[in-house]
DNA sequence: TAAATTTGTTATGCAAGGCTAACATTTCGG
DNA sequence: CCGAAATGTTAGCCTTGCATAACAAATTTA
C-alpha cells in the first residue's frame, strides 16, 4: 500500500473531483483540466496516483468515483477553504475571487488547530455584529 | 536579466540571509543550511539563483551580501510573517511555534492587500481589548 | 606552517508536477 | 453504422528543489 500523504496539487484535484460529483453526479477529466488549468496528460496523471492511494476509484478511460477515504478527505479540504474564505470574505472584507483564490492556497498549509479556532473565531465574529461593523467602518 | 520572481523556496532562502545579515553583519551558508534544513548545495544553488536575480551580491567562495532590491523584497516577505504570526498567537491564542510555523508557510502565498487588511485588523483588536479578551474566554 | 577540519562547490541523480505531440478510445452527428 | 470530433493515454521532455559524494578552498590548531 501507498503512501496516503497528499500534495498541494493532489489535494486540488480531489477538491475538484468531490464538488463535481457532488453537483453533476460525475466528473470528466476534461472538466477537471479546464477548471484547474492543466492539460488532459496532467489530469491523468493526477488521478492515477489519487487512485493509488485509494481516494478514488479510476482505471483507463473508466469512469471517476470516489472512495469513502476521498470523501473523508475532500471534506475536510473543503471545510477549511470555507472558513477561510469566510474569514477573508465577510471578516475582512475581502472581495469574493481574490478571497477564494487565498483561501486555496492556504487551505493545504493551515493545521487542523488553527483551522478550528479560526472557525471559532468566525462565529464569535459574527455574534458580534457590531464589532464587524466598526471595523468595515474603519473606527 | 533574468526574471524576478522568487518562488516559497527561495523567499526561505532570502529571509534567512536578510535576517543574519541583520542580526550578526554577515552570513555562512553553512547556517543556512542549518536554519532551513537543506544541504550545503541547496544552499549553494539558491544563492547562485538569487544572485542571478539580483536580490543578493554573491560570487565563488565570497562574501554575501544583499542588494537594496533583496532588502526590500525580505522586509515584505518578514512584514507578512509578523502580520500573520500575530494574529494566529495574538488573536486567535494558538502556540508561538505553531504560528511561526503556519506564518512561515502562509506568507509566500498572501497578497499585499490581505495583508494589509489582516494588519489593520490586528490594529483594531489591539484597540479593542476587551472584545479579544472575551475571544479568548471563549464567550 | 603544515595537517586536519570545516566550509563551499560541482557533478550527478531523483521525485514531483507540469508540458506537448502522437496515438487510442469513446462519443456524437449524419 | 460510420466517420469526425472530442476525450483520454502514453511517451518523452523540462524545471524546481532537493540529496549524496567527491573535490576545492579556507580556516583552525597543534
Amino acid at each position: 500500500m501507498s503512501d496516503k500523504v497528499l500534495s498541494s496539487s493532489l489535494e486540488d484535484y480531489l477538491e475538484c473531483v468531490y464538488n463535481r460529483i457532488n453537483q453533476n453526479g460525475a466528473v470528466k477529466a476534461i472538466e477537471i483540466s479546464k477548471e484547474l488549468n492543466v492539460s488532459r496528460a496532467s489530469v491523468t496523471e493526477a488521478l492515477n496516483k489519487l487512485a493509488q492511494k485509494n481516494y478514488i476509484n479510476y482505471g483507463r478511460y473508466e469512469m471517476i468515483s470516489i472512495t469513502d477515504l476521498g470523501i473523508e478527505k475532500a471534506k475536510e479540504i473543503i471545510n477549511k477553504h470555507n472558513v477561510l474564505q469566510f474569514f477573508f470574505e465577510n471578516i475582512l472584507g475581502i472581495e469574493k475571487n481574490e478571497a477564494a483564490k487565498t483561501a486555496c492556497g492556504i487551505e493545504h498549509i493551515i493545521t487542523e488547530n488553527i483551522l478550528n479556532k479560526l472557525s471559532e473565531f468566525n462565529d464569535y465574529c459574527v455574534k458580534k455584529t457590531d464589532f464587524i461593523n466598526l471595523f468595515k467602518q474603519g473606527k
